[in-house]
DNA sequence: GTGAAAGCGCTAACAC
DNA sequence: GTGTTAGCGCTTTCAC
């Protein structure tokens, strides 16, 4: 009766008492290494997904840096989040190895690390990606295709570069050491990737590059431009990440997409079956399971006929 | 000396528990209408600043839904964030009214709500954005400009129209009512307004148009081309928000730009100043301040002379 | 039905 | 120093 008339004016019940009492935050921690990059279009699926179930996210940006990545690891399991979704950008995290034994639902995207179990993941089928975009290349009568691959430690450039080889192997194309350019995930290494294809370009004779990371594409176009090369006339190109939806740019850039929608309304709902498995008798949700996503081709006029 | 060998193994305090005792979360709220916005570079600078001085984020997206809005404040308020970050969607939002008298502090971004108490807030200086876009224009000989603005109600809309109509009053030019399109801050009403425009160009003759937001310059370009409308050969375009660091676009676009960085940096040291003073004797901070912050203009290729 | 009490894990205050 | 205790605001249990 008390309550009621705190009910009519502004009771607000205090969800930090409720969650001690509970167990339970209501609350999933995302780390992602920049915000500014694709992982805005996976939080907002992520996002639309866990706030109809009620839960609430902290977010963590660890600005590529992987020692922000541990603590952010501890603090949200300090923070006691229910669940937490991981794009690491280390491949033997210190964090990680704690987290291992622990009873908090872990699901990585984007790349995964090395560790000594079984983990969770919803991933772009990397392999896939590039195959489809070297066959593409090749449907358009190249044979000397040169990639631009990111860091090699991480998992997401072993795949794409693994799905490029097999492509041209398949195709009974031998790859070239010097068509292949290593840097990291940065538009300066993209750039410097392609000046370095630029520069001996008379010797290897290339005629398109697919370059493997969104920012890389960036700094590839740039390099071209500084060049003067254009594309698709002496230089054809696909991209990564490089969404235009509205096609404003010309010539438009024929892209590997990732169907970010899904990527991160699949890992809630992967997330939330964890949870929700860890209260319940049958643990279906416990085992392991690697989600790879189809990579969708978007067409521009960035590729021409050789 | 129990305690010493959980320690060492793998103890973490539940920071839920010391939220609970000590009446603090160390925890912040950002409700946004749209991550994918130019939103997640402002975040970027929030979570650089916070995460320095311990606090985390907990985002909220209401994918411009001012109920959904409502719901997040009554939400946040309830997880007992120490301070809310908050880029309304409505001018009337019947949570912010509850908010008014409650204790936590909040500091808006982007758009102001109408509130009749004093509120806090880092903004653009939206008037003198138009202002210097608008004289950009006419330096370049253009006297008939038209503007492409977004929903009255808001703000941010009102005060970029009016930087726009003093910056013609200034220079002794007479404002005409086709010359001016109002629609929403989307892609689509971007496109629209802009053909409405061209439909019309015959008759009021505009040599150039400005638009006010991101996604309606990207409407309002995707129209252009649509119609095949050159620029600036045919007219001049100023955007808004079109970052494009990387001068990857021909011909690039004359953009007005928010310093996100920066804004977000501000409205993390305010949120933490009102946070801090809160629990001071000499509530300084509790003298709510507009912080407006300068435009830049980015100089491309889309405007010529007349 | 309505009400009292215990306990979630921590911290601060107080006692030894 | 070291140890005990009360209480943050909620939920659940159990008693009435």
């Amino acid at each position: 009766m008390v309550k009621k008339a705190l009910d009519r004016n502004n009771y607000l019940p205090n969800q930090v008492a409720r969650s001690l009492k509970a167990k339970a935050t209501n609350t999933v921690g995302i780390i992602v290494p920049d915000i500014r990059d694709y992982f805005a279009y996976v939080i907002k699926g992520v996002e639309e997904v866990l706030s109809k179930s009620g839960y609430s996210i902290i977010l963590a940006d660890t600005n590529e840096d992987s020692e922000k990545e541990d603590l952010y690891v501890r603090l949200l399991h300090e923070k006691r989040v229910d669940g937490l979704i991981l794009a690491t950008v280390s491949t033997d995290n210190s964090a990680l190895k704690l987290l291992g034994r622990s009873a908090i639902p872990v699901v990585f995207i984007d790349n995964l690390p090395n560790l000594p179990y079984g983990i969770d993941a919803v991933l772009l089928n990397n392999f896939k990606a590039s195959s489809i975009a070297v066959e593409h290349l090749l449907r358009f009568g190249h044979r000397k295709i040169a990639v631009i691959c990111g860091d090699q430690r991480e998992t997401t450039t072993k795949e794409r570069l693994a799905g490029y080889l097999d492509a041209l192997e398949a195709n009974s194309i031998a790859s070239e050491p010097d068509l292949i350019e290593y840097g990291s995930f940065t538009v300066d290494s993209g750039c410097q990737c392609m000046r370095r294809l630029l520069d001996r370009m008379v010797k290897s004779g290339f005629t398109a590059v697919y370059v493997t990371s969104y920012k890389m594409t960036c700094g590839a176009i740039k390099a071209l431009k500084e060049r003067k090369v254009s594309f698709p006339g002496d230089v054809s190109l696909v991209g990564f990440d490089f969404t235009d939806e509205n096609k404003l740019f010309s010539p438009s850039i024929t892209s590997i997409l990732q169907p970010v929608d899904n990527i991160g309304r699949l890992v809630a709902h992967r997330i939330l079956a964890k949870i929700h498995d860890s209260d319940a008798m049958d643990k279906t949700a416990d085992i392991p399971q690697k989600i790879l996503l189809d990579p969708i081709l978007e067409i521009g006029e960035s590729v021409a006929q050789v």
